[in-house]
Parts: C-alpha cells; sequence; structure tokens
DNA sequence: TATCCACAGGAAATCAGGGTGT
DNA sequence: ACACCCTGATTTCCTGTGGATA
C-alpha cells in the first residue's frame, strides 16, 4: 500500500483488453473487415476460419473489427457473439450459450433438454431477435469442440441455419490454433467453414515490442519502465512462437515483482524473475487443478523418485502404486490400468513428466517416465492439495518399493537401456 | 526366426449425476 | 412418477507392437 505506484490501468496488460489501434495487424484487420462489412449492406458474409498459435491476435483483431464495424452503421450493428469452446465445450452448451445471449436471459437449462428442440427454438429466436441483420457466431478454439463426439454435427448444423432461417442471416467465424485441424473436420463442414482462410503469422521481436510499448504506456505510469525492459520481454516471448500473451504476460509479471519489492520502476531482473514465475505458476495451478485421481497418480511418481532415486519408472510400477494409495483413501475408487495409463499422457502433455514408449523385448513394451520438475516442487504442490491423507501419503513408502522385486527388475533394465 | 511379454491406446459401452417436459 | 436428455469419467473389450530371448 505505501510502496510507489507502479500501476496506471493495469487491464491494459490483460489477454482481453482490446487496444485502439492493433499493431502489425493491419493485412488481417482489413482482410477481416472485407468479409464482414457485407453484412452492412444487406448481405450474406462467407464463413471463414483463422488460424494462428496462441498470442497471435486472432480473438483481438476480430473484436477490433466487430467494434470498427458497429461504429460505421448507426442502426442494426450486426450481432457478434462470441463462444470459447473451451469453456463452452459441448454440442448442447454451445446452443444453450448462443440462445441465452441473444435472448439476454437463462432460458436454456445447462441440461436436460434434447438438442434438435433447442435448434428450434434457436432458429426462432434469432428470426424474431434479429430482424433483417447478421448475426456473427465466433467459435473460438474451434478445433476443441471438434474433437468431441457430435462437434462436427452441431457445426454442420450451425453452417446450415440460413437455409432454415426466414430474414436473418447467420454466418460462423472459427478460431484455431492448431493448423492442422481441418483434417478433422467432416467435409460438408470443411466447404461450407473454409471458404475464406486466413492466417495469423507470428509476431516477431521487433512487433512484439511495438505491442508491449503501447501497452505499457496505458497500463504503467510515467518513467516505470524504460526500452530494455520491453525489449527483453518482447524476445523472451518471441522465443515461445512470437507469443503476444506471454509477452504481456511478462510484463505484468515484471511489474508486480517490483511492486511487491517496493520499487518504483521496473527493472530486467524483474523479468527474468517474472520468467520463472510464469513457468511455476502455470504448475501449480495445473496440479491443483488436477483430479484426485491424477493428483495420486502423480504422487506416485513421487514417491517413486522419492524412495528410489536410481530406479527406472515404468507405468505398471506407476499403476501398482496408484492402487496402493487410493487403498489407503475413503471414498476413493480404484481405477484400471487403462485409465491411470490415460492419466500419465495427460501429465506428460502438461510438461511435468515425459513418458516415452519403450519396448524392452521379452520383458514387454512399457511407458519410461521421468520427472521434468524439481522434486522439492512436486512435493510442495502436493503437500497444498486439500485432503486430509494427503501428507501422509506423501511419506508413505510403498509396498512395492519394500520388495527388491523393483530391484531385480531395475538391473535388468539398466542393461537394455 | 518365431515367440511372447506387458503394456499402448482406439472405440464403444456403461455409470452416475445433473436435468427436462408431461 | 415416468420416460427421456446431456455430460464427464471410467470400464470393457479389443487389436497392435518393438525387440530380447529361446
Amino acid at each position: 500500500m505505501d510502496g510507489p505506484k507502479i500501476f496506471k490501468n493495469r487491464e491494459a496488460l490483460d489477454p482481453s483488453f482490446i487496444p485502439d489501434e492493433l499493431p502489425h495487424r493491419d493485412a488481417e484487420i482489413e482482410q477481416i473487415a472485407g468479409l464482414t462489412a457485407c453484412a452492412l449492406k444487406g448481405d450474406v458474409p462467407p464463413n471463414f476460419l483463422c488460424y494462428g498459435m496462441t498470442g497471435t491476435g486472432k480473438t483481438a483483431t476480430i473484436r477490433y473489427v466487430s467494434q470498427k464495424l458497429a461504429q460505421y452503421c448507426d442502426s442494426n450493428p450486426p450481432w457478434w457473439i462470441y463462444i470459447n469452446c473451451n469453456v463452452v465445450s459441448t454440442p448442447y452448451r454451445v446452443l444453450a450459450h448462443i440462445y441465452n445471449t441473444i435472448s439476454g436471459k437463462e432460458k436454456i437449462p445447462p441440461t436436460g433438454l434434447p438438442k434438435d428442440i433447442i435448434f428450434k427454438k434457436l432458429l426462432g429466436l434469432l428470426d424474431l431477435y434479429i430482424k433483417t441483420n447478421v448475426c456473427f457466431l465466433v467459435l473460438d478454439e474451434i478445433d476443441i469442440l471438434i474433437e468431441k463426439k457430435g462437434g462436427n454435427e452441431i457445426l454442420y448444423d450451425l453452417t446450415r441455419l440460413n437455409e432454415n432461417l426466414d430474414v436473418c442471416r447467420a454466418n460462423v467465424i472459427g478460431i484455431s490454433n492448431k493448423l492442422k485441424f481441418k483434417e478433422f473436420l467432416d467435409p460438408r463442414v470443411k466447404s461450407s467453414l473454409g471458404q475464406e482462410e486466413l492466417v495469423f503469422h507470428p509476431y516477431n521481436a521487433n512487433e512484439l515490442s511495438d505491442i508491449l510499448e503501447k501497452r505499457a504506456k496505458v497500463a504503467f505510469q510515467e518513467g516505470v519502465i524504460n526500452e530494455g525492459v520491453i525489449k527483453l520481454c518482447a524476445g523472451l516471448a518471441a522465443k515461445e512462437h512470437g507469443d503476444s500473451r506471454k509477452a504481456l504476460q511478462l510484463l505484468r509479471k515484471a511489474g508486480e515483482h517490483s511492486e511487491r519489492n517496493q520499487r518504483a520502476f521496473i527493472s530486467e531482473s524483474d523479468v527474468n524473475k517474472a520468467q520463472q514465475d510464469i513457468e511455476k505458476d502455470h504448475v501449480v495451478e495445473y496440479i491443483l487443478g488436477m483430479p484426485l485421481q491424477s493428483q495420486l497418480t502423480l504422487t506416485a511418481i513421487y514417491l517413486m523418485r522419492k524412495f528410489s532415486k536410481e530406479n527406472i519408472i515404468t507405468s505398471g510400477d506407476i499403476y501398482e502404486i496408484h492402487l496402493e494409495l487410493a487403498n489407503k483413501l475413503t471414498n476413493t475408487k480404484l481405477l484400471t490400468k487403462r485409465r491411470i495409463s490415460d492419466y500419465i499422457n495427460e501429465l506428460a502433455l502438461a510438461g511435468i513428466i515425459t513418458a516415452n514408449t519403450r519396448s524392452l523385448g521379452h520383458y514387454g513394451r512399457t511407458k519410461i517416465i521421468t520427472l521434468d520438475i524439481d522434486i522439492s516442487l512436486i512435493e510442495k504442490v502436493l503437500s497444498q492439495v486439500k485432503h486430509i491423507s494427503m501428507a501422509d501419503l506423501l511419506n508413505y513408502k510403498p509396498l512395492l518399493l519394500q520388495t527388491d522385486k523393483v530391484k531385480i527388475k531395475n538391473n535388468v533394465f539398466k542393461k537394455l537401456l
């Protein structure tokens, strides 16, 4: 409270913040405007797709264009409905979300109704509310929707909305950060959704600097930040596929760090500290957010490392230890090998462990697991897990490790590897 | 060279928990 | 009360497989 004031407007560093101008996205803005502006004349714009890695400004650009478009028409601006498929993650909920957004009330319950009923209701609503106008449905992270069952169907339905509408025109815009997601698209959807495509290229370090500079002016007090700090943030983020979100996050964290230390300006060491923090925060948050069973899987790996530093960890071992741990807890189901296998994959995907499938000849095929994160951090995080018995588990030596069964196996494996 | 281990991982089925309208 | 809906987590069933060993 007493320290010097660093931030002027912290929100400007938020990923959802839409600045007054978007540097280095002129071409994209023009393209999107070109595709959508005909809505103002009452024409039907084409559906289209936007590709690009995280933090390349896809969502921001579309939001930006939608704002500008609204400025250019005095009556009946087009509707823009944003749907983040990561949050609104099932076909049912997509429909419900669209309906509820338009009606402005929670008319559709979160579950219970058949999909086709909602679809019919939605058609009626669109014609009723959005008279002689266009409704843009922006599906962010559309790839997540596709991977689920029924994802293709719902997209098909959405792209066909117009055939069932009398007055209103609906239009689908898909945003994806996976370039290859089109492979999973149903051919019928592909042809109607992929009428136009635009690719957002990653920002380079200089472009990121420009972006940060503009935002920093809004976000920080005078004299808090210098060019070196911005360059450093931009450089670090440029290494990570030019992710502007990462760059902004770095800047914000660095600001918070210097604020905590009651300094009136941000130094480059604040940025470096921020870089470390971000990685750590990510892991901590992820682990604490996992379901208990997944946490148990991680605990199993942790214990294996803790009590036998030398041993090679295989998926079979983890399964057995997981079983043991789950048995010690009440109200915990015993899972199958199949499920544990998936949990291990998820941990690997999150970058917490590495799991390489190896064949050990007569000793079968298995995953060789290594911990990618400092074991002390794992211990610290797991001890924060809100479960009465978790603390006990962290000091429990699994039966499996009390025999020399593992040791014998381990010796054989070591020779093979 | 055939065998066979100990799983990997896809697909479909099942279950439980949260709902609906009639 | 009843028939039926949607979802997410998990199980069941299954086929596939790299390479040391007999």
